[in-house]
DNA sequence: CTATCATATGAACATATGTTCAACTGTTTG
DNA sequence: CAAACAGTTGAACATATGTTCATATGATAG
């Protein structure tokens, strides 16, 4: 039978199984961690970005946010199902046109904390 | 000659010039979008940001962090990367072993911040 | 120098992601 | 109802991403 820890233990390498276990606890919460990496993960494209910070600006209908960034309204229409379903935007029909606005300032915090950091660096 | 808009220009649709001309200018900045977008794909992996948090607990070497997420060293060493090229940590050798550590407390704010934003939803 | 250990890296692979294209809803207008 | 318009959606496609495996590098011990 072979050892189940044999891919990632190195029986002799951990001088500070204390540090193991402090960063074992640390991570342990896996479904968590997921959560919080999705969350990134909404910010992690460009197109998104610049959708939220068009956003910013005010409520807008699809069209206006596809002219806005020169983009075709189906990538934006496929970019905005991503950001309504992170609860990122809310989405409000009147008559033919949707028009979608951020959820909370909380999106317009996350982004403007990233911009300054991006500037900082 | 093909109109260059005619791919997402809605000739009789934009009601809102306005709002288009504040959004314009809103998102203008690709590179900074770019960036900003950048950052943020550096947390979007469940790997990685628990490397993150169980830095955030002390500098570790690169098998006890691999030990203490059960993931093969091949596998943290390559993530490890991606985060050094961030600038997100920052690594020391010490004889055999490599000592990674948070590059600075910022890191540990955007992942807090974010943890809260999970658990308050 | 050789062997060994800790880490890094490149190639290969499977999966995820973003855009396009075409087709489909749903709403208004005639 | 039919036509036109705004938006959505699914399939297809190309590219990006994360892990594995094998191998390379760098440091230390013998």
């Amino acid at each position: 039978m072979i050892d189940e820890e044999s891919q990632f233990a190195h029986e002799g390498c951990p001088p500070h199984p204390l540090s193991i276990e402090k960063a074992k606890a640390a991570v342990e919460n896996e479904d968590e961690m997921q959560a919080i990496s999705d969350f990134f993960r909404l910010f992690s494209d460009s197109t998104r970005i610049r959708i939220l910070l068009a956003l910013g600006t005010g409520e807008m209908c699809v069209c206006d946010i596809s002219e806005a960034l020169g983009m075709t309204q189906s990538a934006i229409s496929h970019q905005l199902r991503v950001l309504r379903g992170g609860n990122l935007v809310r989405s409000r029909r009147d008559g033919k046109s949707v028009f979608y606005s951020l959820s909370d300032d909380h999106v317009r915090t996350v982004v403007r904390t990233a911009t300054e950091h991006i500037r900082e660096v």
